[in-house]
DNA sequence: TCCAGCACCGCAATCGATTGCGACGATTTG
DNA sequence: CAAATCGTCGCAATCGATTGCGGTGCTGGA
């Protein structure tokens, strides 16, 4: 068990453990000699020193380390955002520390008590959920909180999302386009504003035109698969003439609802389109592959990262709040649909 | 900013730091008069304090944080194994610091090093590749190191597994059973154990009967999507007669696999079956679903945090290598094809 | 009555790195 | 030539919590 500290790399040196504290900091390694400096490397190397990140946490007040708050990890759709943020932070020594709420609101101040305990130098959230202001900004009282993806508005919290009332839009014009005239949205959870803004996109332009837009009775609880089955199956089961378009408000929901047409012999896309939301990868290899709006997650993580680390370094700023624009990715499952006589 | 700290917690308590310290740690709470206890409590409350686990850390010795090491988040499988670890940690105060190697060897040690820096309890690592032995080694003689997933034959570190040797046999006695007598596997990275594991299991069951097994003349650099199609592609310009059966190595590969036959108008199931590994929830969901074997992800994690938690308490034991079993998932991919004539 | 034993709690050192302050010699400036 | 400046580096306090070592007062048994 190597235990080398700062004071045994100062005195195989021959200089006072400060020094040699200065001479490893790269920001302060100026005010060393140069060639002191190379002697406490050579020292430092020698005994395979290794800085203790925990005392010097301690004696800064900032440990290089960022919590980062995800929903669910198993929804792929986080992979690229958590690697825009650690290929941020990387190259400045700083580490991201992930959490998983599983979108369970208990667990989400169970994780800012944890983070902010292990007294991280600032937060991202992208799990935030209309509730959930308080223990945030009870956290922003302590260190800076940036919002991603998931916005809470009127909160104060910088954030940077995307614009997903664009990304809704997008979804209808594509299917005004292909002639549809009878649509429904399966919508993710009402307290979370990416889904809320999908949904009012989506309904703004279809309101432009005419449009019967039959809205499922329930929402979902969690935006995953069983739950886009089920508000499928009951959209199924509700009687009216079906829609030719589903507008589902995630990849995951949209697979689901594919599995609930199928086990009812509905066929996509013939009977029934779909469009998903995220452009996961496994959209292109579902039977049909899934038209979908992309979103640029990896830039996210970035810019989330960025105004996080900014943010630790100039203190409290004003919001600045960004929203990134989606994309609509075409595929068979809007593509296959053919407009009947 | 709410700067509580023990101290305050005890002038307002009328008591000395070292007390409220006992008094608020479970684990001594004993130690101190009910009366004063909850006078205690309740001055903590009030005040809002909030322990600060950085200098609990230092003093300790314990920073009650595992990383966990792993190589790709995108890669859906690994969310299961996440949330065995949290669930685990969960309750015990610990808590995981997720790291991710992207298959990339350098940044493994740089993820180590941080890790060992920021002064882990212990790692478990879900990366390693053969030739990861000695800086893996190097890392265990400061802290507990548990391989899951990938072990490290000969390494000496504990490693919890699955029993791949057993999957690539139940995938061979799938396809025997349906058939096929010409057949390829899509191999993994030779580097990593689970992937030899498939390989070799499946090629003994074949070599018990009269098979023939075309070697493709390359293997996947990463397991993933486009390294499965690559491989696909070269099988496909190979020349040979077309082998009947694919097994690819995992479920990523098999979607790569999948996209190279459509774009060559090989139909699968009927031209070609394929089985991929892992049961990522997405194999079910394809076009065809995709018959897989299923790894008990979850159980893993567990198993994983529950060793290193022990090795923590504990202190170093002898290695307890364990190896959970894969059950085969059969879907379209390979039910769907029939013998010709 | 005396002392051992116990419950409870305070004192002060400690974990390892950082940093304001000041010392010292060497160099430059007026 | 004296004073001011600069470059280096040491000293010691500090971050906040933990813990070994007692000290105090009280109970119970001999």
């Amino acid at each position: 068990m190597a235990k080398v500290t700062l004071r045994d790399v100062a005195d195989r040196a021959g200089v006072h453990p400060s020094t040699v504290s200065r001479a490893l900091d790269p920001q302060k390694g100026s005010l060393v000699n140069e060639e002191t400096r190379t002697r406490i490397r050579v020292a430092a190397e020698e005994l395979g020193y290794q800085g203790n990140a925990v005392a010097s946490g301690l004696r800064r007040g900032r440990t290089g380390t960022l919590g980062v708050i995800v929903p669910d990890l198993g929804n792929p759709f986080f992979a690229p955002l958590l690697r825009g943020v650690e290929n941020h932070l990387e190259g400045r020594g700083l580490m991201a520390l992930i959490a998983e709420t599983q979108d369970d609101n208990g667990r989400l101040s169970r994780v800012l008590d944890n983070l902010l305990a292990r007294r991280v130098d600032a937060i991202i959230v992208t799990s935030a959920r209309s509730g959930d202001e308080r223990v945030l900004r009870r956290s922003q009282q302590q260190i800076p909180v940036v919002l991603a993806v998931r916005d809470l508005p009127g909160s104060g919290i910088p954030a940077i999302t995307h614009d997903d009332e664009r990304g809704g839009r997008l979804a209808a014009q594509h299917l005004l386009e292909h002639g549809h005239r009878r649509v429904a949205q399966l919508r993710g959870p009402r307290d979370v504003s990416s889904f809320r803004g999908r949904g009012a996109g989506f309904l703004s332009r279809m309101n432009e035109s005419d449009v019967i837009v039959v809205e499922p009775d329930d929402t979902a609880t969690y935006p995953r698969l069983a739950e886009g089955r089920r508000l499928m199956e009951r959209l199924l089961a509700q009687g009216d003439a079906l829609p030719t378009a589903i507008f589902a408000h995630n990849d995951l929901m949209a697979f689901g609802a594919l599995e609930a047409l199928a086990s009812q012999g509905v066929s996509c896309p013939r009977d029934v389109a779909i469009v998903g939301y995220n452009d996961t990868p496994m959209t292109a290899f579902t039977a049909p592959p899934i038209t979908t709006v992309r979103l640029p997650g990896y830039e996210l993580g970035r810019m989330a990262a960025d105004t996080a680390v900014s943010l630790i370094e100039n203190g409290e700023q004003p919001a600045t709040s960004l929203s990134l624009p989606p994309v609509l990715v075409p595929r068979a499952s809007t593509l296959g649909w053919q407009r009947r006589p």
